[in-house]
DNA sequence: ATGGTAGTTCAACTA
């Protein structure tokens, strides 16, 4: 009985910035496959050196120029890169996988923020990211079946009433909107997913794993919101440790923090 | 109703 794989996502906010928060969370819990998102690096920029020497050595990156997304999965078993639908219209470094050797496949996702006005008329990053909810869905249906696969990262929605302070209050915020907890709900679904977080914690408990920068004490106002998520399809949940699901708000805290908090899941491989 | 912070690249963009 091998130990289970531990799998890590986490919007970084630039890794170059922050390799030493990622150096010290490695040091302390011990992933085995770490997602990130918000890169914000190209892929001859990426501090490759840095993660081998947290005993990550294995890389699939996707970066672009202009200092913005980005997503990147480091490992500890060898990794080969994986297929993903096309779910970005305007081709940014948003969607990455990689295959693990016991043929998990792990996808990692940044979708798009959507900017501030909930109306993809007057707005068109909102449009775009309703688009990629859309094509979300459709395009998870035409991988091939059969894979164990698990889906990461931060998709910019946070779907349940409890995923965000309050639900009243955020129904016309962008990343609660009905327009787009519908979609992601509905592409989650008809791609055979389930939502890990909500499997392994009752409806009616809040769970955040982001906080504004814009607040004045991020952990006393505690307004949050789950927007980092992990998925997994009817074939790999059999291996899921439901119970081994965590969110790590401390890492919001401390040396120049992510906005973001960590997000970890225990698999048997 | 507004403005509050952070990162990249270099005045403005994204989040």
């Amino acid at each position: 009985m091998t130990r289970p794989l531990k799998i890590v996502t986490w919007n970084i906010n630039s890794v170059r910035l922050r390799a030493p928060n990622v150096a010290d969370f490695v040091a302390a819990e011990a992933p085995d496959v770490i997602c990130l998102q918000e890169t914000k690096c190209q892929d001859a920029e990426f501090p490759a050196k840095a993660f081998k020497d947290m005993g990550l050595p294995h890389l699939v990156i996707r970066g672009q120029r202009g200092g913005h997304a980005g997503v990147a999965i480091a490992s500890r078993l060898p990794i080969e890169e994986a297929e993903v639908p096309d779910l970005c219209r305007e081709n940014q470094a948003r969607v990455i996988a990689a295959r693990l050797p016991s043929g998990l496949e792990i996808h990692n996702i940044y979708l798009p923020a959507g900017g501030d006005i909930p109306d993809p008329v007057a707005n068109e990053k909102f449009a775009h990211k309703l688009d990629f909810l859309d094509k979300l869905g459709p395009g998870y249906k035409t991988l091939k079946k059969g894979a164990k696969r698990i889906l990461v990262g931060d998709l910019n929605v946070a779907p349940h009433e409890n995923d965000v302070w309050s639900h009243k209050q955020l129904l016309r915020i962008v990343s609660h909107t009905p327009q787009e907890t519908e979609r992601l709900e509905d592409s989650r679904k008809s791609a055979g997913f389930s939502d890990v977080a909500r499997l392994a914690v009752s409806d009616e408990q809040k769970l955040y794993t982001w906080w504004s920068y814009r607040a004045a004490d991020w952990a006393a106002s505690n307004r949050g919101r789950r927007l980092d998520h992990i998925w997994a399809n009817k074939a790999a949940l059999e291996d899921v440790k439901v119970d081994s699901y965590r969110i790590h708000p401390g890492w919001r805290g401390g040396w120049k923090p992510s906005d973001h908090a960590p997000v970890s899941l225990k698999i048997k491989v």
